[in-house]
RNA sequence: GCUGGCGUAGCUCAACCGGUAGAGCACCUGACUUGUAAUCAGGAGGUCGCGGGUUCGAGUCCCACCGCCAGCUCCA
């Protein structure tokens, strides 16, 4: 509510003010408001719909048949600021379903039209309008009392929306904008903008000469020689970790049958993402996925199943945990690829655990800790989010039922904090997803734990249990990582390249400060790689301070600087990566610093 | 897939109203033999994303395609 209602109950009162989160996002509702009128000004004929806030600033959907330009957009935005220097009074007042209705009916607002009837029709007793000069929307409220309190707004880009999100429906143009109490706040926040941007990992990807693209092959990734040194160092470490916790990998194929994806499900419900390979020998005239006989697989899950009915389990082969870091295809749209968050051919650190239902709480409690261990290992903090049967699934509604009580007890049992995503589940089953926060605050979904009572029924598994009868198993789908190829992009920006030694691609670089210490140089290099270490050596003739250069902007854990004085105490002269006299860390034996890079080399879980 | 924007040397970016492509870094060669964030000089490098069209003439204007970017829908 704002200063213009009526206090007409008794209740929780707390005042917002320029300092609160809650004051900056009503102004960016303000600011909505200003720019939804000013638009309706400059652009006659346009339609609104909704222009609600988001973390950064607001949006508002319009409909209108010619596009809005980037001049449009700076045109929009001078008007909206002239609004703000005008300091319009917002004034707020109630109406009648039947009002509204005359009112957005007169203006011709179609969209508007049909909120209100939803709203009524969801049990509304009334409308609230809010007014700025001659412009008036309906909203929830509440308003600042002016234009003028808004400050500053600037507009940020426009795109493509549904109404109402659907592709279905008309295609709206959506204005993106933020709005500060001060420029001075509107500029910090564009600084931090474009500090983002610096360790976007498409950036750095191309900088560090980690992984490239070719349009010959959209979304998948060429890995350089570094970065396939991250890809695999990570690889290492979630094998070393499964075969430590009663993992075992195996590999299956990669092309199957389409017999199995009509099995699984995938075929009805999941074609559309697939790679399929069609038959030569087929009528050209039938549709595509008619002529398909083959297919990549986009999931490990029926392949695991597939290897788990092979041969006759016994309950005390289980839980049987298998591990798979196979390459998956996903024909995903070409609108929605980006970097490497968003693929096409893509490997999963992916386990399937067959259990007994009796087992679930506990594999549930260990995989938690599991996944604690390694987003602490990178210092990623996390939120579980408990996510239930989506519209499209498998299974009938009993089998629902008993998997979604199951899981969320588990989650229960964890003691661990979660949040509800009714409607998220995977189709085959309810899922428990692991946001993840980086350094910046940016939030992922990584992690998931997903229980599958649906793939044992088609695939008919079995164990034979103590009473030698046959009993059908559970399955148990997670992932730590997600994908190697979104944790490797997500640990980019989240390290800004800066990679701790274990991971980082050549972890120590040797500066030899001219040709006569080249022999030393040799000699360090093997002991260090003798030691499992990944070094170079700066052979160009450059100066020494060019070479310290060189070795910052590759952002190498570690700089040697091997001269006179080293050759001597056959030493080295360590330079931490960072700026300032702290990097310089003196000269050491080298035996003390293979000691200590040698530590922070180990994997940390 | 949809809406809008973009595509010039390995990278980052110039090129007026349509007049025939330029810089820095990187690369190669030579000189310099260097002590904690850039040594100097020279050289080489481009079918302006691809294919059509308009024009005396297209990097520049138009069309189609490919790719990338911001979103939408979808998602590891």
């Amino acid at each position: 509510m704002d200063l213009s209602k009526p206090l007409d109950h008794d209740g929780q009162l707390s005042i917002f003010t320029t300092k609160s989160p809650e004051g900056l996002d009503l102004v960016r509702h303000d600011a909505a408001h200003i720019v939804a009128s000013v638009v309706q000004r400059l652009y006659p004929g346009t339609q609104v719909t909704i222009g609600p806030t988001t973390d950064d600033g607001f949006y508002y959907d319009f409909a209108r048949d010619k596009p809005f330009t980037p001049e449009d957009l700076e045109a929009i935005e001078r008007a909206a600021n002239e609004e703000i220097r005008k300091d319009l009074p917002f004034s707020r007042s109630e109406v009648t379903r039947e009002e509204a209705l005359a009112l957005f009916g007169e203006l011709g607002e179609k969209f508007k039209l049909e909120i209100i009837e939803d709203i009524f029709a969801k049990g509304a007793r009334s409308l609230s309008l809010y007014r700025h000069g001659d412009w008036v929307d309906f909203c929830l409220g509440p308003h600042g009392p002016s234009t003028g309190r808004v400050g500053v707004i600037k507009l940020l880009s426009v795109a493509g929306a549904y109404w109402r999100g659907d592709h279905r429906n008309a295609q709206l143009q959506r204005i993106y904008g933020t709005a500060f109490f001060t420029q001075k706040e509107l500029d910090a926040w564009v600084t931090q903008q474009e500090e983002a941007r610096k360790r976007d990992h498409r950036k750095l990807g191309k900088e560090l000469d980690l992984f490239a693209f070719h349009p010959a092959a959209p979304g998948a990734v060429f890995w350089t020689a570094n970065g396939t040194m991250l890809f695999t160092t990570l690889q290492a470490a979630m094998r070393r970790m499964c075969l430590a916790n009663g993992y075992i990998e195996i590999k299956t194929p990669l092309l199957y049958n389409k017999m199995l994806w009509e099995k699984s499900g995938h075929w009805g419900k999941y074609r559309e993402n697939m790679f399929l390979i069609l038959d030569p020998e087929a009528d050209p005239t039938l549709p595509e996925e008619e002529r398909a006989s083959i297919s990549l697989k986009p999931m490990n899950c029926p392949s695991h199943h597939l290897f788990y009915e092979m041969k006759r389990r016994s309950y005390r082969e289980l839980p049987l945990r298998l591990h798979t870091q196979d390459v998956l295809h996903r024909n995903e749209a070409t609108g929605v690829l980006s970097g490497l968050t968003r693929v096409r051919q893509f490997q999963q650190d992916d386990a399937h655990i067959y259990l007994m239902e009796s087992q679930i709480a506990d594999e549930v409690a260990r995989l938690t800790k599991l996944i604690a261990k390694v987003y602490d290992a990178f210092g990623l903090s996390f939120v579980a989010k408990f996510a239930t049967r989506p519209e499209q699934k498998i299974g009938d509604d009993a089998l629902w039922d008993k998997a979604e009580a199951a899981l969320r007890d588990a989650l229960e049992q964890t003691g661990l904090a979660y949040e509800l995503k009714p409607g998220d589940g995977a189709f085959y089953g309810p899922k428990i997803d692991f946001d993840v926060a980086d350094s910046i605050g940016r939030k992922w979904q990584l992690g998931t734990i997903q229980l599958d009572y649906n793939a044992p029924e088609r695939f008919d598994l079995g164990y034979i249990g103590s009473d030698n009868a046959s009993h059908r198993p559970v399955v148990i789908h997670r992932a730590i990582y997600g994908s190697f190829e979104r944790f490797i992009g997500i640990l980019i920006e989240h390290y800004a390249g800066n990679f701790p030694v274990w991971l980082a691609p050549e972890q120590a670089r040797l500066l030899p400060v001219s040709e006569r210490h080249h022999a030393w140089a040799e000699e360090v290099a093997g002991k260090m790689r003798e030691a499992g270490l990944r070094v170079e050596i700066d052979r160009s003739h450059g100066k020494l301070g060019a070479m310290i250069r060189d070795a910052q902007l590759a952002k190498i854990p570690y700089a040697l600087v091997l001269g006179d004085k080293e050759v001597e105490a056959r030493g080295v002269s360590p330079r931490k990566h960072g700026t300032g006299k702290e990097a310089d860390l003196g000269l050491m034996p080298l035996e003390a610093f293979l000691t200590q890079i040698t530590a922070e080399a180990e994997i940390p879980y």
